[in-house]
DNA sequence: TTGTACGCGTTATCAC
DNA sequence: GTGATAACGCGTACAA
């Protein structure tokens, strides 16, 4: 199979009789080309089959026009559509998209910060491995002044963008929410403490019991490991054979939470009557199970949204690493079924 | 902010009293080089900082150790999969990832389409979208050499390599299924036609009624647009409020399967004794839903690990386009308690 | 408004 | 085992 031979500038300026330089000029829409030259280069262009050399161009710019990303995993729903929120941004700006996955391991963020550096991406969105601590593999982004934007599970001792939620307050927030259907002994499924979304979202909820006279049970408070169907599964059934069992429970994510809620129901204890939950992320399960998971928002979309104009906004510019611009977006509880014991006006409670 | 400047192998060979092929031929292991300088030169590079430039040696060789990823979207159980399962393989390897998303808009596929050519991929991944008819866009990758793998959603009129899993079988079997567990009128929620995915999950579902003598009735079988949640629960209202209701139903998604459930709950139709359902895919909602939803696996992550084998299998060779190399995946029927009307010896059945 | 000439960082080829 | 050189395709300073 014989493999055609690339067109270049060269070619259509051959073609056009033009220098190579004003077929470049033409192609970016440079101001000192006439309008009808750059029409007439596009449209041969076009002809011709030209397409742009990346490679080229980036090496010339020293820029690739590519966003890297680096996530923990991608087949979870938050970071499915946290990249699909980059990537819808970044492509609307002419930008490409370069994904990495740690598998929460940190030698593996290591290796793939390497990769992305070695692209020379124009800058970087990160969300933390569970494992990272030490913040070393990111300084040589900063120092070549690549913007670097951290997702949701962010460092707490780099001076950098960040883009989160207000962990604290949807903590404080959902717990409040337990705490206001009448639940007195609500339990917390707490995610890694050195990731300060779990840690926020415990403070929250720690708060929230001592605001309103609760007690603090430190057997109610389970750290976990992987936050797991299973390891949720195994939690529940340990807590609601206590002598003394939790009458509500605030999980840092839903998918503890749901198996929370089917473990209850295999038990046979009520939920939301017996045992109150809600979750956190609203994940597509949450809406699916029966009674349906009451959970906080987690605008993963749009965090996407915001980290990749982050990036396009600092184009051309020098990037100023004094600056460390924290963005923090609101959330909202979605109250379900799973947290309400008192039955309100509402005659229907959208389950979707 | 001072940025400092890029280390080059020319720094490396200024330093080190060599010349910068040997610098470049050491740190790519080169034979010719002898062992004891390979390390002497890789270590000196550790120490100054130097970090390859992928956009030079993929000018330089005319490719980019990336493979592109196109599909209509990320945040669906189905497609994180995949592109996990491409990331994973292409990393071991040494190669990026870039992804893009047509959000099943032809328009789209082939913007992004050129945007992966510009960069001079390796090898191109595909998952049509629903909208793509004509393939003109990807006769570029053709005709370069480029190794173009379609997968999952793939197209019949064109010559490549595709990976899929036998969805006539598949369709075949779930609806054999759910005839031996009694049902005598299966509805069927089909895809758009002209993926033909669907078309075969459809063909597999006809031919199982034929060979088990159950008329074909079309008013059972719906086309649907999106087969989302709300479309599922639009069309199993009407279907269970007929004169002569379905008693089962394969529906060539899980999405649409689970508003079915839910929608047949809430009508007071007991499943799976009324109404058998299964799905299609495995998605995480299908084990959460209950009655949990017995589906037909769809092996993605593998899928796309084949995927991305293909294109690596590639590497260096020639792409003999006459090749249309299919590799087709068989699936499995995961029978949950959603169509258990018989209750089999099974004294349990693991809800995940 | 357009052309000339050079360099971005790397690697393959040829020479020694 | 190592060095010199050209070339990949493009963008831009400088010149005209």
């Amino acid at each position: 199979m014989k493999i055609k031979k690339e067109v270049t500038i060269y070619d259509l300026a051959k073609e056009l009789n033009y220098s190579p330089s004003t077929i470049s000029r033409a192609l970016n829409n440079h101001k000192s080309i006439s309008k009808k030259t750059i029409k007439l280069i596009k449209e041969a262009a076009e002809e011709m089959g030209y397409r742009p050399n990346n490679l080229a161009a980036g090496l010339r710019n020293n820029k690739s026009n590519t966003i890297g990303v680096l996530i923990s995993r991608i087949n979870r729903p938050f970071m499915a559509s946290l990249i699909s929120g980059i990537e819808e941004t970044a492509r609307k700006a002419g930008y490409n998209v370069l994904i990495s996955q740690s598998n929460d391991k940190y030698e593996n963020e290591i290796s793939n910060c390497n990769a992305l550096y070695d692209s020379r991406i124009t800058g970087l969105v990160v969300s933390l491995s569970m494992e990272t601590i030490d913040m070393g593999h990111f300084q040589k982004f900063i120092d070549k002044g690549i913007p670097t934007v951290f997702v949701d599970r962010v460092p707490d001792n780099f001076n950098s963008y960040k883009v989160v939620i207000d962990n604290y307050t949807a903590g404080y927030s959902a717990t409040k929410h337990l705490i206001e259907q009448g639940c007195k002994r609500i339990a917390h499924f707490a995610g890694a403490q050195h990731r300060n979304i779990y840690e926020e979202r415990k403070k929250g909820y720690l708060d929230a019991l001592r605001e309103n006279g609760l007690p603090i049970e430190e057997d109610l408070i389970i750290y976990f490991k992987t936050m797991s169907f299973e390891e949720g599964d195994k939690v529940t059934k340990k807590l609601l054979k206590m002598k003394n069992p939790p009458d509500g429970i605030f999980s840092a994510n839903d998918t503890a939470a749901v198996s929370a809620i089917m473990c209850a129901k295999k038990m046979g204890v009520n939920v939301p009557h017996e045992l109150a939950v809600i979750g956190f992320n609203d994940d597509p399960i949450a809406s699916i199970v029966q009674p349906s998971l009451s959970t906080v928002s987690h605008p993963a979309a749009k965090m996407g949204a915001i980290s990749a104009r982050r990036i396009l906004d600092h184009s051309g510019q020098n990037y100023d690493t004094d600056l460390s611009e924290i963005t923090v977006l609101g959330t909202e509880i979605i109250v379900r079924d799973s947290s309400l014991k008192k039955v309100h006006a509402l005659e229907s409670k959208p389950s979707r």
